[in-house]
RNA sequence: GGGCCUGUAGCUCAGCUAGGUAGAGCAUCUGGCUUUUAACCAGGUGGCCAAGGGUUCGAAUCCCUUCAGGCCCGCCA
């Protein structure tokens, strides 16, 4: 069985109506591990679906958190934020109502694209509308609950005035900056590093919030949560796992949710990526160079608690690759493989939206990254691949939308990741070489040869090879002739499919000016 | 120190949430075709499944121990 189905079974076990929830922070541009956090939520929630459980899927948008450092990605100007609630600091690019929004908003458009919808929740409105008032008098009248269970689970220390609620200061409007000193209902006394004190009526919404180890408790019974994958960061020993889990049954009465952990997705040779740290890869560009299927079938065929290696590079292909396969099996088209397991489920999961009721129409993906590299557009790359036959004349709708969705995310490839031996550029005009006597005999004998050529991969090939033999010129230097005219370099995709994707014409004018 | 993950062919890994004759891709070798670049097809070579113990008729798979590597342990996926 699938882990998602093995999952949703065990939900099912305790009772028919869940909720699903993924918190995450818009503190930063989308990335990696939101990516696996979020499908892995889906996948769960889609099986729940399936086997006719009632379940509601819950994205909270934890917007209300202050912002905790002015980030990379970040003018230092917004060192004066630093401390306030996401939601109330300005947008970074001015087009959008709060900081928060900002994130979120592509946030959600990155959702979108890999199929995934579900309901959102502002933490600021459930605080200011007063949603998390009861949480915050249940929380304060067990301080001492929550601060002993912190500490004997977690070892650390709490400041003898601590309480479990963070306020934000009148003055300032900073929450990082506040230092709660007595509770006594409803009236909570603070001062701030600004220099203000005075104190907040928690009758009275919106004037703090809780800290995030009670924070996530409290939301679960608030919103009724049964399930919330986590982090293998929370899941170490004393971690907001373990005191989320107990603060949610001690103080709160509420049974904890099922809290999956997953592994992190590491980057090859780079280890496991931080948007504090600044990434190597963002999850806004591996969402830009892998398609929405391809990414989804990364995260569906591992297990959630195994760690997965993401490659850029060259293994980006081999990816793909392998999802067009599954894709294959799943059509019949293909043999299963030995060892190739719930192909069926991960290919069904993998789909961003509806799973295709016939098979896709394949084109090799490393075919598009040449193509994309001889024509700019789209619409060229479409010719080429109509004039040389290698799409049908009446091209699906779906189809051509797929491809040219597969054609865009190569382009941003070969813009950003792509190794430098796979990039080659046609040049416009006549390269500045230098040919030897024995390359420009092949290129004056193949002048002579292209119009009788038929226009085919294996026709050119063999025209080249030909050439080589009878000149007995070293094959590779007749075809780095080749090479050198069209692209400047030495090396190329594979000469007669390459060539055969240029226009006869093209080709044709190019070697004559080039032995002229 | 603690937690989790990993250790299977030369390399990258699947199989371990159904215990039942060890799998794929790449590399290599042979042939098709003296055919550059990660070319295509057919076939071959190649593994004490990290080590040791246990459960079992039967273990890569379950349990225990050990060794090695990775990640995480204020906030962070």
């Amino acid at each position: 069985m699938h882990w998602a189905d093995v999952l949703a079974e065990e939900l099912l076990k305790k009772q028919t109506k869940h909720v699903l929830a993924t918190g995450i922070t818009p503190s930063g541009p989308i990335h990696i591990g939101n990516m696996r956090e979020i499908l892995t939520t889906d996948a769960v929630y889609r099986c729940l679906v399936e086997k006719g459980g009632d379940a509601e899927f819950i994205y909270i948008c934890d917007d209300y958190d202050p912002l905790r450092k002015v980030y990379p990605h970040l003018p230092s100007s917004y060192e004066q934020f630093v401390g306030k609630p996401l939601s109330e600091i300005p947008c970074p690019c001015g087009k959008h109502t709060s900081y928060a929004d900002h994130y979120l908003v592509s946030f959600l458009g990155s959702l979108h694209e890999i199929g995934v919808n579900p309901q959102v929740y502002r933490a600021s409105e459930m605080y200011k509308k007063g949603e998390y008032n009861e949480s915050i008098q249940i929380a304060l009248e067990n301080t001492d609950k929550i601060r002993t269970i912190l500490e004997t689970l977690s070892g650390r220390q709490m400041p003898k005035d601590w309480l479990p609620y963070n306020v934000k200061c009148e003055t300032c409007g900073r929450l990082s900056t506040t230092h709660p000193s007595l509770y006594e209902y409803p009236m909570v006394e603070y001062s701030c590093d600004c220099g203000h004190t005075g104190e907040v009526d928690i009758r009275k919404s919106g004037q703090g919030k809780l800290p995030w180890r009670v924070d996530w408790p409290a939301r679960w019974r608030m919103l009724g949560v049964t399930f919330e994958p986590c982090g293998k960061d929370h899941a170490t020993v004393g971690g907001t796992r373990e005191t989320g889990a107990k603060i949610s049954e001690e103080v709160y009465r509420y049974p904890h949710p099922g809290l999956l952990v997953y592994e992190f997705i590491m980057l090859k040779g780079q280890g496991a990526m931080h948007s504090s740290k600044g990434t190597a890869v963002s999850g806004e560009e591996m969402l830009k160079m892998t398609p929405p299927e391809v990414l989804r079938f990364l995260i569906m065929r591992n297990q959630p608690n195994r760690h997965i290696v993401f490659d850029s590079g060259l293994g980006l292909l081999t990816l793909v690759d392998e999802y067009d396969k599954e894709e294959e099996v799943y059509f019949g088209k293909e043999a299963e493989t030995k060892g190739m397991k719930e192909f069926k489920k991960i290919y069904e999961l993998s789909q961003p939206y509806h799973i295709p009721k016939t098979m896709p129409l394949h084109l090799p993906y490393r075919h598009l990254v040449t193509l994309d590299q001889i024509a700019k557009t789209w619409p060229e790359v479409k010719e080429i691949l109509l004039r040389t036959g290698q799409l049908p004349k009446k091209l699906k709708k779906d189809d051509e939308e797929h491809l040219m969705q597969r054609a865009e995310h190569v382009r941003f490839w070969l813009a950003t990741f792509a190794p430098d031996d796979v990039k080659f550029e046609v040049k416009i005009a006549l390269p500045k070489i230098i040919l030897t006597p024995e390359q420009e005999t092949v290129l004056y004998i193949l002048k002579e040869k292209i119009p009788d050529l038929t226009w085919e991969p294996e026709a050119i090939h063999n025209a080249i090879y030909e050439i080589a033999e009878e000149k007995k010129i070293p094959i590779k230097i007749a075809f780095t002739a080749v090479y050198q005219v069209l692209l400047g370099q030495e090396k190329g995709p594979r000469a007669g499919f390459f060539l055969s994707n240029l226009e006869k014409k093209f080709v044709l004018r190019r070697v004559t000016e080039a032995v002229k």
